[in-house]
RNA sequence: CGCGGAGUGGAGCAGUUCGGUAGCUCGUCGGGCUCAUAACCCGAAGGUCGCAGGUUCAAAUCCUGCCUCCGCAACCA
């Protein structure tokens, strides 16, 4: 029984659970933090949501580094899902649920799942073949060889077999096919045809879903020298944490379907074919969109090699401010593509978009409201000719974003928002207060022009709120609006900013900073 | 011929679906303004749109061939 809370249109986003291997670093912000905006958007949009993320805890190389470590699995993983978690709470990640494939209530479900695909006759044992490792226990695929060897340790490698139990995918293969060519479920375009040239038309094979190589996982409710491989592990976590197959919660009715599956473009393969696989052989509905992102890279080499601290997410939103650090990468990520991050550009970005741009702007506008009318505007007001584009631009710039968001296009969204303040900048030269201030009888006029600016400070914060949600409520206390004016209602509503408005100038919002010392600075941190 | 993406003024990108004056941001240079975080506004310089052919009145955009770079190819966000 739904009761009136429940009856919100629900929205339900999740990142990828990450695999905890080592520490989280900007690209897990990456993935995360758009997800969060996208998240805390559609809050404001009034949505009932629910965000998911995690860690997937399992596997062999858990258990590996654990060892190296001297821990023992779990330790190991509980020490690294602190640090994501430390991490989240630092980039004001707005997460509903935290899900760990180690959580007891994941295993239980994991093992009644397995079950029941296996009770459908989908799951069968088999023979795992391929190429064996002998000292390192491990098979590898002919393109992980290198040199016809062992990648980890470079010896000879053996053709092997192993006992394994495999998931059927024919019986779903004309779906998997329709759900890619005939929907918009998996975003961008270009990764469709990446998917149907590479597995689907060569024809996709039965998946392996379990392994006796390792054995920290979850074990085979039947069978237990077997452990479930990570697939039904870990995407099925999309499904348990709302209750799914388990008692722990009880949301699966309320928010499954997923609205959006975000991930890296390294795992689109997994959410956009094996994932849809599982869930028919549940006979469960489809989740309605698969975003995949490009990646950060440094210097054009990807992350993770002699990259050092400055790439530490925790050095630079201490250093610049978690909001600008957001801020940054959610703008200039591509579409789709990857994106080259230097420190240049990201204090370029901050500098001429947070700083010149919006921070000065709501400096410049509560500044003269203060000195001209000692902060509070009088209610009489002469609108003129001038004024129209701006409005109308502000007026209408909701609708954009919304649907920029639903793309999700979140560097276009930020892009139309800052095409609005830097028409309100060039809107101040073209009014020239300070020529009006001049002048006791255009004090009307000049209460129009400074209102008019307020309000696009009000559109704007709002829209920008769910990107940079410490900075925007400060912003909004300088300009004086509060409570309704705030609401998402009003944001596409011009005029809605009380008249007699009283603003509080306050701190710098965002500082500019000195390029060329903060690099200097970030090199030397680096060495 | 494994699959896919990309090559556009100094840098980063858009434009290519349905051909028709090459656009944006940053940077540089010049000017304006003074409310503001030396910020803001205006203007200018700067590109044979990877190369070579072809179609066309007209091609960054369509066709053919080639070069270079990058990613993927059973779990790096």
């Amino acid at each position: 029984m739904k009761n009136m809370k429940n009856m919100k249109k629900t929205f339900y986003i999740t990142t990828p659970i990450y695999y905890p291997s080592g520490n989280p670093h900007i690209g897990h912000c990456y993935t995360t933090v758009a997800c969060d905006a996208i998240a805390r958007y559609k809050r404001f949009q009034g949505y009932d949501v629910m965000f998911s993320t995690g860690t997937d805890e399992h596997g062999m190389k858990i258990e590996e580094n654990a060892e190296k470590a001297g821990q023992t699995p779990k330790e190991f993983v509980d020490g690294i899902a602190d640090k994501f978690k430390a991490l989240w709470e630092f980039m004001n990640i707005s997460y509903d649920r935290f899900i760990r494939t180690t959580d007891d209530y994941h295993k239980q479900a994991v093992q009644n799942i397995f079950k029941t695909i296996y009770d459908k006759g989908y799951i069968y044992k088999g023979e795992y073949s391929g190429k064996y490792c002998v000292p390192d226990e491990s098979f590898w695929t002919p393109s992980q060889l290198i040199d016809g060897k062992c990648p980890e340790c470079g010896r000879e490698v053996t053709d092997a077999k192993e006992e394994a139990y495999f998931m059927k995918m024919q019986p779903f293969a004309a779906r998997i096919e329709k759900l890619l060519t005939e929907t918009d479920y998996l975003q961008p375009q270009a990764r469709v045809n990446e998917m149907l040239n590479n597995f689907i038309r060569p024809g996709l094979e039965d998946l392996c879903v379990s392994r006796t190589t390792f054995k920290w996982g979850v074990p085979v409710p039947f069978d237990d020298t077997h452990v479930v491989y990570v697939w039904l592990d870990a995407l099925t976590n999309y499904i348990t944490l709302l209750g799914y197959a388990n008692g722990q919660y009880n949301n699966f009715e309320q928010y499954w379907p997923c609205d959006l599956h975000m991930t890296a473009k390294e795992i689109v393969r997994f959410h956009s074919i094996i994932w849809p696989a599982i869930l028919m052989a549940c006979d469960l509905p489809l989740p309605k969109k698969l975003y995949s992102h490009g990646w950060i890279n440094f210097g054009g080499k990807k992350m993770g090699k002699s990259t050092g601290n400055v790439i530490d997410p925790f050095i630079l939103g201490k250093r610049y401010g978690v909001d600008s650090i957001r801020y940054q990468i959610l703008r200039d990520m591509p579409f789709s593509g990857d994106f080259d991050y230097t420190n240049e550009s990201m204090l370029s970005r901050i500098n001429s978009d947070l700083a010149n741009d919006f921070g000065n702007l709501v400096s410049r506008t509560t500044a003269m409201v203060e000195k001209y009318f000692g902060s509070t505007l009088p209610a009489a007001k002469i609108h003129e000719e001038v004024d129209n584009e701006l409005i109308d631009m502000a007026s209408g710039l909701s609708k954009k974003v919304d649907a920029l968001i639903d793309e999700p296009q979140l560097g276009a969204a930020l892009a139309e928002i800052f095409k609005v303040v830097s028409r309100a900048n060039k809107y101040i030269d073209e009014t020239c207060p300070w020529i009006l201030a001049k002048d006791e009888s255009k004090k009307a006029r000049l209460a129009a022009v400074l209102y008019n600016l307020l309000e696009v400070i009000r559109i704007t914060s709002c829209l920008l709120c769910p990107f940079m949600p410490e900075t925007m409520p400060i912003a909004q206390k300088q300009i004086g609006a509060s409570g309704d004016e705030l609401s998402y209602q009003n944001v596409g509503i011009w005029g809605k900013l009380r008249p007699d408005v009283t603003v509080e100038k306050g701190d710098i919002l965002f500082p500019r900073f000195d390029v060329e010392k903060e690099i200097e600075q970030l090199t030397a941190v680096d060495n």
